[in-house]
DNA sequence: ACAAAAGTGTTGCTCTTACACCCATGC
DNA sequence: GCATGGGTGTAAGAGCAACACTTTTGT
């Protein structure tokens, strides 16, 4: 008895069992089986129990906007919720979640920031899944693409009215919003919603967007203009039923510069 | 031959599987068995490749500190790191965080905010790890219960002569201190650090050494005791080789109030 | 008395705010 | 010519930085 019993220590408690377990999962990958909780695709291993959810904001006719997709499966069949997917093993984690930002919109150059990671332990019904939330910011030019990639999935929505998200994914909508009210007074992050040729009441309006207040024209101009981030290209709006306004782009060299010795937006 | 394979398919792609695998982890928790990048402890199921670490801050003698823990197994063995441990299937990745401190330090009602995930691939040399990091704000009062509780193994460091880190844990401790700079400007958390009773030159000397700037003591009396956020106790300092300064507490229902209405702090 | 830190006063300057007003363009 | 948004001017006042100065206490 005794005999046996080491003998199954010998062999269980070993490294036999590592590879059982790895031969088991290869074998699950292979059929592509999925249980609940758990994604198994041929050729990727992920991480089990993290997942990635992007907060994808957009900037368009002079409102906020969030892209969300459709769930075709499971529980949450037809409701929305944020863009997501899962870890595989090689990747890092800021990785991961640029691979799905560029699956869902084709887009490989988006501006792309961790929030934090969410996990109380009934956020995700199945199974106990804790997801890192990002938030990223696509220029309206860009708009055109990401709609006819996943146009029946995927949907721009305002944020003013967004409609009932899966799980806990409104609190991570909320996180994003409050932490992109946050950088955008830290740096002029904001620049990532515009086209690259704006006006700078186009900005203004986007600040005002964001952090949810008023501000005054002229005021506003002046304070911008005088932190020099922006560069006259000497061209203005055509086709305005009013007064054209002139276009300015975005100075990267002098944004590099003080993002370096750090400073402040203050509206 | 087609037999055979669509009986494996029925017993290895079913939930037979579930349960196998279900087996064999109760099998390696009830012997401890520990390998490479996987701890189980007996009772307890922790979620693998997910794991809390914690910045710990003090405030003594005017100086930042942080506390650190000596490895005592494994290749970083006797190097320092941060307090760190795993989530719990239970637990939220928040009250994880609350029990890994408490275990550490005995107190219960730290200040802590979780900072961001981590999770470039090898930054675990042995597995894939992916780590929560939080950081913590410590009052120096309560030094004393910290470091009787783990003497030998835990200490703490100036964060100006911070010994060599293990793993990624430098990273994470620069992200808690750009974080706390940030948060120390938009909530008076920095009370955290300080013991109930203190004099305004104190409170200006925790912001020097966190945003590491000088600053002008008439200038910040005046402007800290216009928010209203100190409550004079009629207290004055005893046994000073100098005129006694006046002690301070904090109102917690202004820091309520305030807090909601949104309000920042400028230095 | 003097060292050392607490605490007050003052002044010039910058930035902010609020609002009045002129400019260009299409209908 | 008038509606619409683009863009400039200005004046009052708040807020801030810099530094000189007075007060209190222990040795």
């Amino acid at each position: 008895m005794e005999i046996l019993k080491s003998w199954i220590d010998l062999f269980l408690g070993g490294f036999l069992i590592e590879i059982l377990i790895f031969t088991i999962k290869f074998y699950k990958m292979s059929k592509g089986f999925i249980a609940e909780g758990e994604k198994y695709i041929q050729e990727e291993n992920f991480i089990e129990a993290v997942t990635i959810d992007c907060v994808v904001f957009g900037f368009n006719e002079g409102k906020m906007e969030v892209l969300l997709v459709k769930h075709a499966e499971g529980i949450s069949k037809d409701k929305w919720g944020l863009p997501g997917g899962w870890i595989t093993e090689k990747e890092s984690i800021d990785d991961s979640a640029k691979r799905v930002l560029r699956d869902l919109t084709g887009l490989d150059n988006i501006f792309l920031e961790q929030l934090q990671a969410f996990g109380e332990p009934n956020r995700f019904p199945a199974s106990r899944v804790i997801t890192i939330g990002y938030y990223a910011l696509v220029k309206s030019e860009d708009y055109e693409i990401a709609a006819g990639f996943t146009a029946s999935e995927a949907k721009w929505f305002l944020v003013e009215a967004l409609p009932e998200l899966i799980y806990d994914h409104k609190m991570i909508f909320e996180a994003a919003q409050e932490k992109l009210r946050n950088r955008v007074r830290q740096a002029p992050i904001g620049f990532n919603l515009l086209p690259e040729k704006f006006t700078l009441l186009e900005l203004m309006h986007l600040y005002e967007e964001i952090l949810d207040v008023k501000m005054d024209k002229p005021n506003f101009r002046r304070k911008f203009l005088k932190m020099k981030l922006l560069v006259d290209i000497g061209e203005k709006q055509k086709d305005v039923s009013h007064r054209a306004a002139k276009l300015y782009s975005f100075d990267e060299e002098v944004y590099q510069k003080l993002t370096k010795k750090g400073f402040t937006f203050e509206f």
